[in-house]
DNA sequence: CCACACCGATTGCATATCGCAAGCAGTTGT
DNA sequence: ACAACTGCTTGCGATATGCAATCGGTGTGG
């Protein structure tokens, strides 16, 4: 992304975060303790096609909020880490959790993490 | 959109806002003070396209964030307002601005609602 | 040494959504 | 009557998505 739509922070988030897709992947790093291509593909219950989330692994990467972490004695397992950037889409990623809780038809299992990173955890 | 992807709240959340213009539309009535059809579509630095802006509309109706109220004056001026899930979202919002504040090439003076938004506005 | 399973990632293809420009019917002001 | 304005639709090319199959490179067991 090159060009802008406007200079307004909500804008410029949404035009970094605003898909179905990216924010799933940043879930999964950051409180599902994934690293590696096959587990966020195979192991999260939205099932991501393999090409949207190497683009999606591409574009984060590229934007700065993903970095690739080789691993020297398997070449073949790199691991997508979390960046400083991302890691402050923590508030943002609890009040999306605290919102969904709300208002829309939650599974109280998967309720349950929200409701305790809402409450400071 | 009938079946969900999963019961997560986070992505519940993002299948019903996770697109490029569903929050601009929201942001614009909250804080823009904008009613009408013309103005979302006119008024907004964005630019978005009056196909986009009524699928946006209607569906943000049927999902319950928007509501619709006639204008007995004037009948083809309908206004669109927030529902209380609506102005729930608050707080996503303070917290999209202030990641983009802090992370995105955001213009000042766009900025400085968000800085207050943020400080507790 | 070699067959085989696994790794991240790519390709092809059908479908859905997007951005843009033009235009619509109904309503309002003069 | 007429022009300007309302919310909204249509046509169309470009782009993104979802799905299945597959790729070349890498580690492993026999």
């Amino acid at each position: 992304m090159d060009e802008h739509r406007s200079g307004c922070p909500i804008n410029l988030t949404l035009e970094v975060l605003g898909d179905r897709w990216s924010l799933i992947v940043i879930r999964d790093i950051m409180f599902g303790n994934r690293r590696h291509f096959r587990e966020l593909m195979t192991l999260s219950d939205e099932g991501i096609a393999s090409n949207v989330l190497a683009d999606r692994l591409k574009r984060l990467v590229e934007v700065g909020l993903l970095w690739k972490r080789d691993n020297p004695a398997h070449k073949q397992k790199a691991a997508y880490c979390l960046t400083e950037s991302a890691i402050e889409l923590v508030p943002l990623l609890v009040q999306m959790g605290a919102w969904g809780r709300r208002h829309m038809p939650a599974s109280p299992e998967l309720s349950v993490r929200a409701q305790l990173l809402e409450e400071g955890g």
